[in-house]
DNA sequence: CCTACCGATCGGTAGG
DNA sequence: CCTACCGATCGGTAGG
């Protein structure tokens, strides 16, 4: 805190994120800053758009000790997505959901899900930039960490009561996911062009048209 | 075509599109191939992760022969945007679309869209590029010719005979688009992991689903 | 974990 | 439209 170099550090240091596990030794608190720091960069300009003398700046070490924590750049962006991947993000709120009926449980897990990824948008910009400059190589990294959750929630939506519309479970499912990319990207694309009557109530009204969609009753 | 650089040329001008006007005079026709090799690369890499040298050698000419059709590379990137931006391959489709009642008309327009955006998924990654690597600067420039085809098609939906839901008209189109992206996406994200189940005829679920949620009769 | 350095490549230009 | 070049910056490493 007093050294010339924590000093440094700290002007850059913006908008930290609390780590995903408190880092116990020196080591995992460099790596979860370099992560951290890291994070903000792909995410404001993408891969290849970041270089590693910036995110040693924004980490506040110097170039040559970002390789006592990871191999390559690479390695860095994998950490990142590892931690940081929307739909890791989005998991809790997932696992959290309650509801008797099919429409109250969807409902209380779109606006769980919502209120995670509303905070941290950005973290869709990770999504994208895994996608056109990876070409989405990583995803299956994360493929048995949500796998069972997953069934897990489709377990819960078929003991729900209600009546649910002719479509298959995994249909159902595909396009609950799907509700928050066509949420979350047509309000990012239009960002601020967006006519005002677009936005008011925006959400509420997806997830209406989502259930009434899927459910046999209004 | 017999000269040895064109030679050179057609060894990598592999999966041309056909470019939007037919070019008239030499300089045209070289600046539609310009902008269709850094097409293919950006969406392969990233605006990034796409060097100059690598748009002139897909090109089939020299770095220096760019910089007499384009400014910066940020110049040739607008100009790939203006041409092939999904919005604007999409426009089409939604002009054509047809139907007396609103259920016949946005399912018409879903799968004249799906038809269009199907052949070039790839294009959605121009959008990501210029979300991430641009933070959107650029769609604006393209607002004053996607907003009055999108208000005839409004006022197509509000001709249209059938009973629509209490939504307002704006939630509607918007979540139209976002049906789009929620079926792409989903697809691009899960791509080789996903089950089977999640893909047999999503689209017409998803489309399905969709119509059934701002529709009051089924 | 830093300093000092490596070869390679970057976007862009001068001059023809 | 090409050749030859510019200074700047890239990812990564040796050595301490």
């Amino acid at each position: 805190m007093t050294t010339k170099r924590a000093t440094t550090r700290s002007t850059s240091a913006k908008a930290a994120t609390k780590p995903v596990v408190e880092p116990a030794t020196k080591g995992e608190r460099t790596r979860a800053i370099l992560l951290d720091a890291a994070k903000r960069l792909f995410v404001a300009n993408g891969y290849h758009g970041t270089s590693m003398r910036e995110i040693a700046d924004e980490a506040g070490l110097a170039l040559g000790g970002i390789y006592n924590h990871f191999g390559n750049k690479e390695d860095i962006f994998v950490g990142v997505l590892m931690e940081r991947h929307p739909f890791l993000v989005v998991l809790p709120a997932l696992q959290a959901a309650q509801g008797q009926t099919v429409e109250t449980l969807l409902r209380d897990a779109a606006w769980r899900m919502l209120a995670e990824l509303g905070q941290n948008q950005e973290f869709l910009n990770l999504m994208f930039i895994e996608l056109v400059e990876f070409e989405a190589r990583h995803v299956s990294l994360m493929f048995e960490t949500l796998f069972p959750p997953l069934m897990q929630f489709a377990q819960q939506i078929e003991k729900a009561r209600g009546p649910l519309r002719d479509i298959p479970l995994p249909i159902v499912l595909r396009s609950f996911l799907g509700l928050f990319f066509s949420y979350f990207i047509t309000d990012l694309i239009m960002g601020g062009q967006m006519p005002a009557a677009m936005k008011v109530g925006a959400f509420d009204h997806f997830v209406d048209i989502y259930l009434h969609g899927i459910l046999t009753e209004g």
